[in-house]
DNA sequence: ACGTGATACGTAAACGTTTACGTTGCCGGG
DNA sequence: CCCGGCAACGTAAACGTTTACGTATCACGT
């Protein structure tokens, strides 16, 4: 068995109170029996119990990171600057892949709770109702990354998905392009899909161009789904000279499916993808996207949440600033 | 304040013990208590509270995971596979990314310690013998996924990489490479460089071709050093017309500087990377690549952790099969 | 000389569980 | 009728901390 407190304290001659006081840094001690604390502690390896501190406590210096995946880029990077930061603010995470899935997110809200998390970070997720009410049943704070739950004022942190679209789309018509397509993610994502479209409408028709409906393809934001939605899109309007895809990955897609359709780019068809993941330099050409600053947002999604959970007062949302990555997947048309 | 096992004990009229019965499903009971206890939790919305139950039964149903970085695809699938049949087993997952640091790694391994896992899994990190020690000193079990400490017998799960280096050059010997050069990682990882070069050494000898020492080149096994590396390679020797790069990311580099060089692939130049992730697919054109199954490997590794957590005895070793994703960047030649 | 306040501790309760052990009550066999 | 045994509980200790509260010592001012 692991040595406790008591074993520091009977062979430091002192009681466990005195042992605490120094572990944590209290006053009420002099530095000779300080020594011998520190002595005995050394001596026997002691090392403090988490479980038993936390139980009395009641901070568990654990948080909780809810994410739909683990596997995509915007997801890694984003728990990166989440772990990053937890660690030089003393504590720890522990990672709930939800999938996507309403049963294990639940199930994993009820963990965490039994876990007495200090908070919890949802990424990127849809929220419904269900879980709204289940996170406000717990009374932790809980603050939103790269998604937001707009019936509510939980605390969120993104960028602003429409006006990111609209600089994406309309860095397009200053390169000179009038014909411009749009991949866009799942039809009903909230979050994702419908404020990108309407940022890409907008700035159309705020540049005189006219929208038109089957300019616009729906997809779900995967690679793959890139790789159909270009060849639909061509297929129905050959005339297009330029797209704007709703995630890097479905703007890989575009670059492999137009190489396979023996399509430039860019010098026929330009490409601006959305997210900047490492894979925006790899490709050949590296491609032009829209910039999310995903380490940043987790990093101040976990400050925000030690505000919150050691001032106790709800924060205000932040809306992190965004900018194109400018690569040669563009080319400016006259 | 949460309610308590001691709460729902009045309001069922029992005693704490007998909630607790219940509660974890041992005998002694009946099946009308069964029910007013029952009845009291979820009137009063009871949750049991993990740190206690953990202090008292000495499991935490938390397992710690120690990774060298969080934003490598690699680590995001073998975290992937580990998060998911963690889950299943009903334990919590606490991601440590220790950059590669060492300071960071010991205080990981204090926290974890403090925090009482059940037990620690080590991703494809270098272990040296001051982690070793801590990790013994501990007293908990752990294994290795896609590393290993060869100076002990600590259980590890990865694929023989000096045989998965052989087939990946022995594939191109097949397809008619007679010149083929290498991309290596770090000289001196013991893991991931030493044997993967020694495994190409040896199918070209075992084929009777020659080793030259120019023909291999050192990187880091990052995208940007596959272009480096390329283009050192293709100044001394512009002979060669097939490269083994140790991981996808360094073939990726490859495909990017060819294509820059102008060199097309697979016509004048094949290409086979290491690792098989995410990216191999979207590359243009797709990449041939040897592949790890890194999602059975952190599946394996939880579960060969459960067993050693609740057996109590050290577990074998596991190497798991490797093959090769064929797709466009090898040519066959005569 | 005596109260007063600070300093340096020690004692013990509390946190929310699990579990060893004790105590009923009842049933069945001799 | 008595005793053994079992089912169905209750009691209380234990897990390893933190912390409110009590106490002894000592310097110091009056």
């Amino acid at each position: 068995m692991n040595p406790t407190i008591k074993d520091v304290a009977v062979t430091a001659n002192v009681s466990v109170a005195t042992v605490s006081r120094v572990l944590n840094d209290l006053p009420g001690y002099s530095e000779e029996t300080r020594q011998k604390v520190l002595q005995a502690i050394t001596k026997l390896g002691y090392e403090p119990n988490a479980l038993a501190r936390g139980l009395v406590s009641k901070r568990s210096h654990t948080i909780g990171i809810l994410m739909p995946s683990l596997s995509s880029m915007v997801a890694s990077e984003i728990l990166k600057g989440i772990e990053d930061t937890a660690h030089r603010s003393n504590q720890s995470v522990i990672v709930c892949n939800t999938d996507n899935d309403g049963k294990r997110t639940l199930e994993y809200l009820q963990v965490l709770q039994e876990k007495q998390v200090d908070g919890i970070i949802v990424v990127s997720a849809n929220i419904i109702p269900e879980y709204y009410q289940k996170m406000m049943a717990m009374r932790k704070p809980v603050i939103l990354v790269a998604t937001k739950y707009p019936q509510s004022n939980l605390p969120f942190i993104k960028v602003d998905d429409e006006k990111a679209a609209y600089d994406a789309t309309s860095y397009l018509i200053q390169k000179g392009h009038r014909i411009i397509g749009m991949l866009s993610g799942t039809r009903t994502d909230q979050i994702a899909s419908t404020p990108r479209v309407k940022g890409y409408e907008r700035a159309l028709s705020d540049h005189g161009i006219p929208i038109r409906e089957n300019y616009i393809t729906y997809g779900d934001f995967s690679f793959k789904s890139g790789m159909i939605c270009l060849e639909r899109l061509l297929e129905a309007t050959p005339e297009i000279t330029a797209i704007f895809a709703a995630s890097d990955e479905m703007a890989v897609g575009v670059l492999s499916q137009a190489f396979k359709m023996g399509i430039a780019v860019p010098r026929q068809l330009s490409v601006i993808g959305y997210d900047n993941t490492q894979i925006a330099e790899m490709t050949t050409p590296p491609l032009t996207a829209l910039s999310q600053p995903f380490y940043e947002m987790g990093q101040s999604g976990i400050a925000m949440l030690l505000e919150q959970i050691e001032q106790g007062k709800k924060m205000e949302s932040l809306i992190m600033p965004h900018r194109i990555a400018e690569r040669d997947t563009v080319r400016e048309i006259l």
